[in-house]
DNA sequence: TTTGACGCCCAAAGCGCTTTGAGACTATCA
DNA sequence: TGATAGTCTCAAAGCGCTTTGGGCGTCAAA
């Protein structure tokens, strides 16, 4: 009867089976030291042949460890549609997995209240701890979570940061890089796509943008640093209006490979080439990069590693180590293919080479192809 | 000090509160008749008041129901950098957070077992039920659930498929309307670039490929059917391949968008030019198709609302509904675009157009541009 | 021999909820 | 008036596990 395969076993029958107690039987699987070697292995033997596996509520209520951590899917149905997102599940749920952990999914849930799906998370104790992205400077979920007392790890900064924990690139470094990696191929106008200036990343990407402006000796002209409403389209209309500027930009450096991809049919669209007439650099690396036409030079991050990480380190948090001890910033990587090229081959400024970084108050030349 | 909000309050608490028993504010809060009005509002205000929300993992052991469903990715991360995955789970979730419902995302697990993060869900008791995609002809996972009598739905019917609820695309109706389209702009030499075989949806999108050649009288060329190993770099030696046949195609149905971008990226390598010297039509409709260069020709399917009714079929079945009851094809929609065009536009075939569709035994002309 | 000190095991008390099976009233009908 | 039928409420029994706080041998040290 209790070694009906098909019949669900419990600890107790299981302890029965055995002879022993719950207490004794329980102890045993979770690895005690008062249970005899003999006993135990005794124990995990007839465990296994009835396939013995505790029911995952009960623990929980025991325990008061749900074994879960949850993310919130921003409402912003773009943010998901990118597949660094995919790749940031998949490593997430990848080490937590191993773990025995769940990854629940939630949505900020109807009504405007932004913080609606972290509070059904925290209230109903749903979770141990809970992911965070796409943070943005001044971000109350993060407030919320602190007070609330709930663990959490987010995967990118805020100015309010104070001692939770986070993964983030190195967003100002990336900036940074992307736009010197243009200046090096002497372009001088050179626009921003971005983001809502709300959030954190974003911030920093123009931050880097701008220091490595102003190192060369540009100055920063706000007709070339745009938002995006953070959809393929918006970044479209963006480019699109960047082109048709007196004084349109050679490059651009984009917030992702997404707003790349609109990018580059906006290049298209006007009649020009990517990576002559206007060079193009997107950001993630995201897997249909490469395959583009022409392949994206984009600022490289491991999407996938990182969710891992941040698995890992939000696992640590719930087991009570100090939150402020995992910020990690890491350094993203150029990765340059095709989309970029050297500024004197546009056809924008055909009256010659753009001005040198040496001499950046000598007017612009003016003309479109 | 019941009043302290920062404390957590919990049914007994609230009870005492009231000066009513446990069982009376249970009944009250869960909208059992027997529960006079009067009673009851006074529980909800008091309720409200103290910010009492009940402990999920006590509701889930007692009611036996976990209130969550679960999804275990696929080992393949290429699957899953498929932005129509990311519109699926937003479908998904955002039906069971209205219903107060998880959604966890769990992983194969390590070691080879297939089933692996199946059997964790159910031998745990971690969810009500589960969703099923990417299924295979002869899918071990159904029979597994089945067996196990767990709900599920499926995202694709299987071979196997007997009395389960699933949602599909009209898969064969997809590579079917695909291919007329090309056969209507008079091209002859159609190629599939398609998934591995098992797959159910690739199997259907092949027969759909088969009998719209079939119908109007053409051969099934064998050198003209590929399957990649489903990453986009798959997709591009597939197509690459097909390039360099001695008759190359000069139209390719492919299996998806993302197979669709590696085809594209392979014409272009071979000199070629989409949409005149090679068609491409692709599936899914995600959202970068409109962005691409050229802009996508695709078969629409609408991932969004398939995670949707996903959801709510699925949590009928758990409701007790027989599952038989919800088996749904949804019919997918020709995209047009502007990766595809007229054969007689290809240079591939320079000696002339094609030949009809009435005279298919006459013998292709040879000769690449 | 007594006293600890272990080593191994167990009974019982929860975890926070839902549900069963009654009980105490009040209203209705013969 | 008693019987019958609601109407509203409650005590207590779980759900399946973990953990507390012993209990009972056995063995070495005193």
């Amino acid at each position: 009867m209790h070694s009906n395969p098909s019949q669900r076993i419990d600890l107790k029958g299981l302890a029965q089976v055995l002879g022993l107690s719950m207490t004794t039987v329980s102890r045993a699987l979770n690895g005690y030291s008062d249970v005899s070697e003999k006993t135990r292995r005794r124990v995990e033997k007839q465990a296994r042949l009835l396939g013995y596996t505790p029911n995952a509520q009960a623990r929980r209520l025991t325990s008061g460890m749900t074994e879960t951590i949850g993310f919130v899917l921003g409402d912003v149905s773009g943010y998901y549609d990118d597949p660094y997102f995919a790749q940031l599940l998949a490593g997430m749920s990848e080490v937590l997995t191993r773990l025995n952990y769940d990854l629940v999914i939630s949505t900020r849930g109807a009504g405007g209240d932004p913080l609606g799906g972290y509070r059904r998370l925290v209230d109903e104790r749903r979770v141990d701890g809970i992911v965070l992205d796409r943070t943005r400077r001044d971000d109350e979920r993060i407030a919320f979570l602190l007070e609330a007392g709930m663990p959490f790890v987010s995967f990118g900064r805020s100015e309010v940061s104070g001692d939770h924990a986070f993964l983030d690139a190195d967003c100002e470094e990336a900036g940074y890089i992307a736009t010197r990696r243009l200046l090096g191929l002497s372009h001088r106008r050179i626009a921003f796509l971005g983001a809502p200036r709300g959030y954190m990343f974003n911030h920093l990407r123009l931050r880097g943008y701008e220091r490595a402006l102003n190192e060369a000796g540009l100055d920063i002209d706000p007709q070339l640093v745009t938002v995006t409403a953070y959809e393929e389209e918006g970044s479209f209309h963006a480019a699109t209006g960047l082109l048709r500027l007196d004084h349109p930009p050679t490059a651009i450096v984009c917030i992702d490979d997404m707003a790349a991809m609109g990018a580059i049919v906006a290049v298209r669209s006007e009649g020009l080439e990517v990576g002559e007439d206007v060079s193009i650099i997107g950001y993630n690396d995201i897997a249909p990069a490469a395959l583009m036409d022409p392949p994206l030079t984009t600022v490289r991050i491991d999407s996938r590693a990182a969710g891992r990480r941040l698995a890992e380190m939000l696992l640590a948090v719930i087991a009570g180590r100090p939150a402020s001890v995992f910020q990690e910033v890491w350094a993203p990587t150029l990765v340059v293919r095709s989309s970029d090229g050297p500024a004197f081959a546009s056809r924008l400024y055909p009256t010659g080479t753009p001005p040198l970084a040496t001499t950046p108050d000598q007017p612009l030349p003016a003309g479109e192809a």
